[in-house]
DNA sequence: CATGCAAGCAAGTAGCCACTTGCTTGCCTA
DNA sequence: TAGGCAAGCAAGTGGCTACTTGCTTGCATG
């Protein structure tokens, strides 16, 4: 692996242990097993570093919904999985970000974040399903979707540091979140 | 208000803007308007300082919900709207807080926070209801709990960083999310 | 073999950090 | 009025920070 990639990774790392202020360039350097001034002579400076590291560790090709839909219940099975998936993978790299939104806004794009992507995605999913008749017409679909990604966000980022809160498998809990969702949206085609 | 309580609440503010390593005491220190000794005067080290600071910050009256039920759609609203008004007011502390949870495991007792004592409460409730019957026998209502609770959660810490995901007013989120959540548990009573 | 480039090493800069010491000021009470 | 105590002020300590400079090493291609 190159040195250019090894300290973009260790960087990532380090930051999501540390956050911005904790993500010392000696720290980084150690974790890349680097001399220190090799990352300011790829980067220039640690803030540029940050930047493109976090870009970097943060992009991903989301899991999309089909534009056709036949089985809704196993389609949203797994959009759901892969993406609670790749937030709970990411889970420290997104607390962090988040803790320092406020000082450092522009350090993690927001705008096109797994769960803002996601959740459009979702959205747009459910707008057709409804379109089509299979969820009532009475029924908010932004709420609904809001509350869904509410959910599978809350759990990939808290799983891990409340584990009596959340003692269920990520696969299990999925499921009995989509029961409840199902029945939330009154989702046609679904058998409990 | 007496110095100390100044330097308490001066202390939690800076603390949630920028995190323990971006809270200097000296930058407590102005923020209070006092001098940077009387910090340590008062609590030995910033660190001590900053335990209690975010302790007194984090300790809340929550809201409870009645033992006795007599309108559940009403008594779930009064509590749901209390519940994320409580976190949303602490939003910063918490995502600051959250985000440094893996380095300073410590710093925010995380089991009496406000998110898992207020799911306690509602599972207790929902609980009580299905024994009554309310709620039907075969939903799980612990996944139920979770489910509500993250989207209360997330939408009181996503908010203000993501206004496009959240274009109505927490009230009426809230009457969506009971809207979706009712029908999720099936409970009876429950009019549209 | 020679050139050039990427990386390492050693040392140093100015600035911020938590925290300390010695001394002064002002207020409250006995 | 005298004593004590809380707070302020000035100055400094050692350590860490990002970042720089000057020089050396090793490798890969001409």
């Amino acid at each position: 692996m190159e040195p250019r990639d090894r300290i973009l990774e260790a960087a990532a790392q380090v930051y999501s242990e540390t956050g911005f202020r904790g993500a010392t360039t000696r720290r980084i350097a150690e974790r890349a097993g680097v001399n220190e001034i090799t990352l300011f002579r790829h980067f220039g400076s640690k803030t540029r570093l940050l930047h493109e590291a976090i870009e970097c560790a943060s992009s991903t090709n989301l899991c999309a919904l089909p534009t056709r839909s036949e089985d809704p219940r196993t389609e949203l099975r797994v959009w759901a999985l892969a993406s609670h998936r790749e937030m709970f993978e990411r889970r420290s790299l997104i607390r962090t970000a988040m803790g320092e939104m406020e000082e450092r806004p522009d350090i993690f794009p927001m705008d096109r974040s797994q769960a803002v992507c996601a959740g459009l995605e979702l959205k747009a999913y459910l707008d057709r399903l409804q379109h089509e008749g299979r969820i009532a017409a009475d029924i908010d679909l932004r709420a609904a979707t809001t509350m869904f990604m509410g959910t599978l966000f809350a759990d990939a980022i808290s799983r891990d540091i409340l584990p009596s809160m959340y003692p269920d498998s990520p696969e299990a809990s999925v499921d009995q979140y989509l029961d409840l969702f199902a029945r939330a949206i009154a989702l046609k085609e679904y058998q409990a």
